[in-house]
DNA sequence: AAAAATGTTTACGTAAAGGTCAAGAATATT
DNA sequence: AATATTCTTGACCTTTACGTAAACATTTTT
């Protein structure tokens, strides 16, 4: 049973099940980050799944507050499916082990900034306490 | 000895300290993020230690993607040690606790990240370690 | 005292990431 | 066939977070 959801989709619809608008995805591809998709008949943007995959990826890297100059240098991973594998693939090494160390900084830096807010919330109720013993 | 640097510092030495521009700081107190600050003899700003305790933290946020909009709510907070400490420390709890499941979730996102790439590495290098055999 | 550095405000410029028409073509629905 | 949706490409508008320049005041250095 080939149930396997591998149908194209069109902009509006994709849109829709990602909860972007339209003019998002045609930007993305504007600027170069989503690459030229297959067209239709009528000039219609056809998404397969691999298409899909990518805008996630895109999307849960701006999520993350990556700028999408940033993402489209990250996202030529995606281009290794292409031709010149062998070529490609140590720049891409490169690339994901300083993004893996970059995203390792961010996260010690949530966890200092979570140690502070949690530290100042005990400061304050541990005033309050103190002021109810009056 | 007081060798507290307590001294308060105007504004080129403390962007120049804090690796910022004096427009960005001046930039903050436009949009009403960093409050007025004193002001010496012929108008020149002067910074004191909470001032900069404050800026700091605002920096803090900022590099974690919250924008400055946002951080204006959080930095509410700084503004306990003036009056009506009572009555707007409920609020502040509120907030903080909302700021601290917000940083979690953060978190959590970019652990995923991680995974993500991670795993994506693991399958590039056994791939090339599959060609190598021939 | 003159020059250089630092400060002030006001105001326009800019890049990023889309939003929002407009006008027309293609497809789908009734 | 007529209407309604959904698509297309432009083109201009908007917000955020400052950069940059102008014109002037003040402070510091020489």
């Amino acid at each position: 049973m080939n149930t396997k959801e591998n149908k194209p989709v069109q902009i509006g619809e994709l849109a829709k099940s990602l909860k972007i608008t339209t003019r998002t995805i045609r930007y993305y591809e504007e600027i170069g980050l989503m690459g030229k998709t297959e067209r239709l008949g009528g000039g219609t943007r056809s998404y397969n799944k691999d298409d899909i995959l990518r805008l996630k990826f895109i999307l849960k890297l701006k999520n993350l507050g990556i700028s999408l100059k940033e993402i489209e240098k990250l996202s030529d991973i995606f281009d290794i499916n292409s031709r010149n594998f062998n070529t490609i693939t140590p720049k891409l090494i490169e690339i994901l082990d300083s993004h893996i160390s970059r995203v390792d900084e961010k996260m010690a830096d949530f966890s200092s900034l979570r140690k502070d807010i949690v530290a100042y919330r005990i400061r304050i109720t541990d005033y309050l306490a103190n002021q109810a013993k009056n």
